[in-house]
DNA sequence: ACCTGAACACCGTTCAAGT
DNA sequence: ACCTGAACACCGTTCAAGT
């Protein structure tokens, strides 16, 4: 009884961790409050706005300090920060990038690396570009491996956990391709 | 009466293509087909089976020929092949990425990927990173582009069409990546 | 081989009304 | 401000039984 919309949002990400995204419904996470799940829409507009603070919270958590002073090493400190938030949570990838894809949050990191990239002396027209083609790898890289990860720890699957791809390998695959366009030759 | 298979997954198709997404349902499809929900387990086991299919079914009509010689010509090729497919078709993005999310279909792209880094001088160990670099770029800019359009004729948006980041751009900047490992000093 | 009918166990969301 | 109770309009899936 009288739960603030914090409380409600705690619980949210805790169902998540525990049970996982297809657990987390109005109904369960009503129940779970005690409370009816139409209360819930007295906090959240909808399920979606519920989601969009979920990964936002998700996203809170994982903060960690910047220290690097090369560009190509903060790019490397967001994207390592942006991956390890969403993989301390259970199904955190699936919901970051889906919230992301509908526009609706999750718009903190991909501000950081647009600041990052312009502070940086990547031509104007190519921020936008690279910021996405990093978060598409960070979003598209942590899915595949949370959900191979918990495959596993399900026992559905019992192989290959090893041959996951590196994400700092592919990482500066970009990266590398982003130096190129700054400084053609080094040293200057 | 009487549906094969392929009826079932053509209409799911157009299903998918006229109304979305969140439209694709069991039981719509059933009544598309003037036969029970029930009667649709007869030819897909579940509707991720189902989507798997659809999935399948909207890479194989986007299928282009090849022509480049070059390795990063036919990079681009089948990058924008696939990228080509997906927009064809109402929400195809997300029916393609999420289907290959769980693992369940859209192994051609990927694989086809694989073996032309594998032609080139791509070092083994980085074959399995840069498809899935390359894949994760094409899936999340055609989501992003898709939403972005789908919500800009559905009038829910009316500006920044043109600020969509280009495709090519992005793409190029992993090639790129890619061609330093390849080959250190050009023509060599 | 292909389908029906009926049920099971759920969903998100709305809304008048209560405290 | 926060919640109840009840309803509306849906879901995916199973399964015995029919043709």
């Amino acid at each position: 009884m009288a739960h603030h919309r914090s409380d409600v949002l705690a619980h949210a990400v805790a169902l998540l961790d525990t049970h996982g995204l297809a657990a987390l419904t109005m109904r369960r996470l009503g129940a779970e409050l005690d409370v009816q799940p139409s209360a819930i829409y007295h906090h959240f507009a909808s399920k979606q706005a519920l989601l969009a603070a979920v990964a936002d919270e998700i996203l809170a958590r994982g903060a960690r300090p910047r220290e690097a002073a090369e560009w190509p090493d903060r790019l490397r400190e967001v994207c390592s920060e942006l991956r390890l938030a969403m993989l301390a949570v259970t199904d955190g990838a699936d919901v970051v990038a889906t919230v992301w894809a509908f526009g609706l949050g999750a718009a903190a990191p991909v501000a950081e690396l647009e600041k990052v990239l312009a502070d940086a002396d990547v031509p104007a027209e190519l921020v936008p570009v690279a910021s996405r083609a990093l978060v598409h790898y960070v979003f598209g890289h942590a899915f595949e491996e949370q959900t191979a990860r918990q495959a596993v720890s399900l026992g559905a699957v019992e192989r290959s956990l090893e041959s996951l791809p590196d994400f700092d390998l592919g990482l500066d695959l970009v990266i590398d391709g982003l130096r190129a366009r700054v400084s053609p030759r080094p040293g200057v």
